[in-house]
DNA sequence: TTGTACGCGTTATCAA
DNA sequence: TTGATAACGCGTACAA
């Protein structure tokens, strides 16, 4: 009868000792990395199974030098953007066979020894947009951790992976100058690196239209953000047309969540969207498509972003490629009800 | 002037070179773990920090015997859902001094070995739903690793965590019948555990009222899943009232993603929600709130159901509890719009 | 108060 | 084809 106490934690010594043979030949056998007798295999083989042996991971680590790990930081961790980003980033790592360690720094105190921790934990990492600042980016550049940045303004020696804003932006502030509509305000802190972009497309565009752009009012970018920001936006004077009435006929949100909150406040004021005042996002979430009115806004590749993440990381893991790389994905616009009912040709 | 080409991978022996001390000195002065002479703690320090020395975490685990890390496995990362969990587990966890793996099994082939690389790198870990087999769950108890199972039906010496679904299923269903529907149909597999607890519940109460329980429409939990439902179930025959028309006046949905899907079939097919036919979700994720009509729906402690898992998980490592556990959480019936325009009162 | 030496579990080199 | 044995980096009895 086979051991009945078996099971967790058998060392390459135990089965080499079971065996009959030495432990460099247990390895050999396994990893198929030098020549073992036939028969010797099979007595070997034979012991792993009786005492279900699995390397151990540590062990293995500490002698190849390398974790088979990635990690990825986040500065928040709610709502369905990261979740995405963090979906095709570990479907990438999985495939290239390393295990993901996330770390969220929303809230934390300590976010630069946590950070720490986690580049001592795998062979290279991803980080999300402004969550940790210049010099622990810096460190970790020094330390020649392999790093990723993510929808974060490249840094010297570092890769960057990020979609495409200003473009984008300009295109819908086009679209909606296309809606007649010649008042604007736009919702959203503009600190962190790609919503400045999204900003600085607007502003283009509306300056080239002899508008003045209007200054961003910062907010929280969920939707209790965007919730307050509406209110402050559209809850001034509920003056009619009087004096050219302060109330902006369109407000540009930083992203789909500020743009829902706004929603949400204009509803609450008795404003119709589109109809008194238009309102578009940014990411297109799951529940831009679902809400009422649609939203419309511009849609980012968030899987493909975590999964292109991956991949620059590999290559710099790996060594295939040894200078930074800075990447740019496409964005695309969706136009559904929240800008407008009658869509105008754009001349 | 400093060495300039300190940085990544010095290790305890050349701090301790440096500092003139034995690397037990340099460990004991870094841990506190023993005493050391205040002028030897400072040579250590200071040498620690002329060679920004990190201990390596591999060291440390393998000397330790543990690796401060959990796991956790979902079947899919896509959707709210999974990421609010993971938020809450990844909280809980990062304040427990613990990193947090995280591994998707959807479409994956070789899950087993997947599962089987992460316990090996993991102290314990969270298993979510049916996502693994029981042959699986069966081997990690077997290695006696910490094991906490979220929405997943008890299993012999593992920790249970999940929220309650029968009893707010039996509410859901009150409810609806207090609008008066007699006819209902339920979209959305039932081969997951808390599913078919939560049909058990709907089907108790219709039958307790003389309806006779309709069977479960498997579909993908997805928005895409439930459109596809939605059309199956909505779309039969446009018959007006004439033969007592097969179509449902409700249709109770295993989630809010597949609600959402039913709601597009439905708009589709030209039915008014809720005055056509009234629909249902479950979790209140974000798009819920939003959606037009904002969906009736169950709504589950996702964070909550994260964080619990966590620290059973952690109380299982540290051995302050060694008896299974099984915990349920609260759940709370949210009413919208989507079940009924007129809400009567419940008898 | 400090240092020596062993253990943790592998991989991989080098001799045999 | 196989086996000793040296890393890998740390924590910690135990001895001094």
């Amino acid at each position: 009868m086979p051991n009945s106490d078996e099971g967790q934690g058998a060392t390459i010594y135990e089965v080499a000792q079971r065996a009959g043979v030495s432990i460099a030949t247990v390895s050999r056998a396994l990893r198929n990395t030098g020549p073992v007798a036939a028969g010797t295999r099979e007595k070997v083989l034979r012991a792993v199974e009786e005492l279900s042996f699995t390397p151990s991971r540590l062990g293995v680590s500490l002698a190849q030098g390398r974790h088979a790990a990635n990690g990825i930081v986040f500065p928040d961790l709610s709502g369905p953007y990261f979740a995405e980003v963090l979906l095709g980033y570990e479907e990438v790592a999985a495939e290239l066979g390393r295990s993901v360690l996330i770390l969220s720094t929303r809230g934390r105190a300590a976010v630069q020894d946590l950070v720490r921790d986690l580049v001592g934990r795998v062979d290279g990492m991803v980080i999300f947009g402004r969550t940790v600042e210049d010099a622990v980016v810096d460190e970790i550049v020094k330390s020649r951790t392999p790093l990723v940045l993510l929808a974060r303004d490249p840094v010297e020696r570092a890769d960057a992976v990020c979609s495409e804003n200003t473009a984008s932006a300009e295109a819908l502030a086009t679209h909606l100058l296309g809606h007649g509509y010649s008042t604007f305000a736009l919702a959203g802190g503009d600190d962190l690196g790609d919503i400045t972009q999204r900003w600085t497309g607007v502003r283009r565009v509306l300056s080239g239209h002899g508008i003045r752009p209007p200054e961003p009012l910062p907010c929280e970018l969920t939707v209790e953000g965007g919730y307050a920001a509406g209110r402050t936006l559209l809850g001034g004077k509920t003056s009619g047309k009087a004096r050219g009435a302060r109330r902006p006929q369109a407000v540009i949100c930083a992203d789909d969540q500020v743009a829902l909150g706004v929603i949400l406040a204009a509803e609450e004021l008795g404003l119709d969207v589109p109809g008194d005042v238009a309102i578009t996002g940014w990411d297109d979430i799951m529940a831009a498509r679902h809400a009422r009115p649609a939203l419309t806004t511009v849609r980012q590749p968030m899987r493909l972003l975590g999964a292109r993440a991956a991949r620059a990381l590999d290559e710099l893991i790996k060594g295939t490629r040894t200078v930074p790389n800075s990447e740019i994905l496409p964005t695309q616009l969706i136009v559904r009800s929240s800008c407008g009912s009658h869509p105008l040709e754009e001349k």
